[in-house]
DNA sequence: CTGATACGGAACCAATCGGTCTATAATTAC
DNA sequence: GTAATTATAGACCGATTGGTTCCGTATCAG
């Protein structure tokens, strides 16, 4: 074909998602994502299409590069193997940013208004909730309690999610 | 003085509060707000001088309406004498609404912007917290745990923010 | 009745919003 | 080398943003 990208697409992504992830959907303005992105309009058009799309293909990026290893850990892979289930969830709630969550903030705000956003934005969260719910059962014996596992995961997900969320108004 | 004003503040008030409340701050225009409000743009700024000011304002009418009331229940105020601490707190957890509360959409919205607002929420987040202790603390025996119900109400309040931000992907 | 006040309504403002378009440059296949 | 294809930069778009200013008028105290 023609002439490649010079920009690098996941650079540019990564940039997008910490804008996004301070100021909200509403908050980052084309201008700044652009600026901070260091490329131009065009460009962000030809790629993503819009806005939108550039935000949701921020929160793909956002899960790949945080969440997904967040779950893994939480899941007991790799040298979290060591740790009880206990000891992993504890980890989670060590973890302060000023900026919360990119998802809970989603929730919270955008998603309140755009069907498409809060659908993906859900899918995210329970992801998060199935791997609480595995460090939880990872600490129980058998199948004894599988319904009070999955209750436990998901005051487990609230928690979480207002502790992130509380995290942006202690600066 | 001179000509009084001829609109209902605080049904004003309270229109401006329930566009913040879907919408976010960000996400409600001038144009929707008056609207809503049933206001033209010179009374508004006449009355409140800012969007900003009239935000701050509609989180004094949300505390007002809704938060003080349901503190009062929290802490066995009124009617709510005769349940226990975790009656009441249970009751809190049956509140669903789909667009969360107030107070935290805005804790994961505008208040990791502006420091105005992230200061007001998180008085209001205090005040919430404060309203769970005292309902733990009044199914506990003397001050043997002060520090725990202390510990456990700040839990608590994780868990409520998270769970009224959840209800916002819900709908 | 009169003068002071400040209201409601609308015109108006610069700045910004998200988005489109075009001219140019760079790269490929042939 | 040439033609086809695609990304780039940036000018440009109408609409909307939050905010100001003005005017005619209603309402007050004296």
């Amino acid at each position: 074909m023609a002439r490649p990208r010079a920009f690098d697409t996941d650079a540019a992504l990564e940039a997008a998602t910490a804008l996004f992830w301070e100021r909200g959907y509403e908050g980052a303005g084309l201008a700044d994502l652009l600026d901070a992105m260091g490329i131009q309009r065009g460009s962000l058009y030809k790629a993503w299409g819009s806005k939108k799309a550039l935000f949701l293909a921020c929160l793909d990026h956002y899960d790949r590069r945080l969440v997904d290893p967040g779950l893994a850990f939480l899941r007991g892979e790799g040298e979290a193997a060591a740790l009880s289930g206990a000891e992993r969830l504890a980890a989670v709630f060590e973890n302060h940013d000023p900026r919360g969550c990119l998802l809970c903030n989603s929730a919270a705000g955008i998603a309140g208004v755009d069907d498409d956003i809060a659908h993906r934005v859900k899918e995210g969260l329970d992801r998060i909730r199935g791997a609480f719910e595995a460090a939880l059962a990872d600490d129980r014996p058998g199948a004894e309690s599988a319904a009070g596992v999955a209750e436990d995961a998901e005051r487990l997900l609230q928690r979480y999610m207002g502790f992130r969320v509380q995290q942006r108004t202690e600066r």
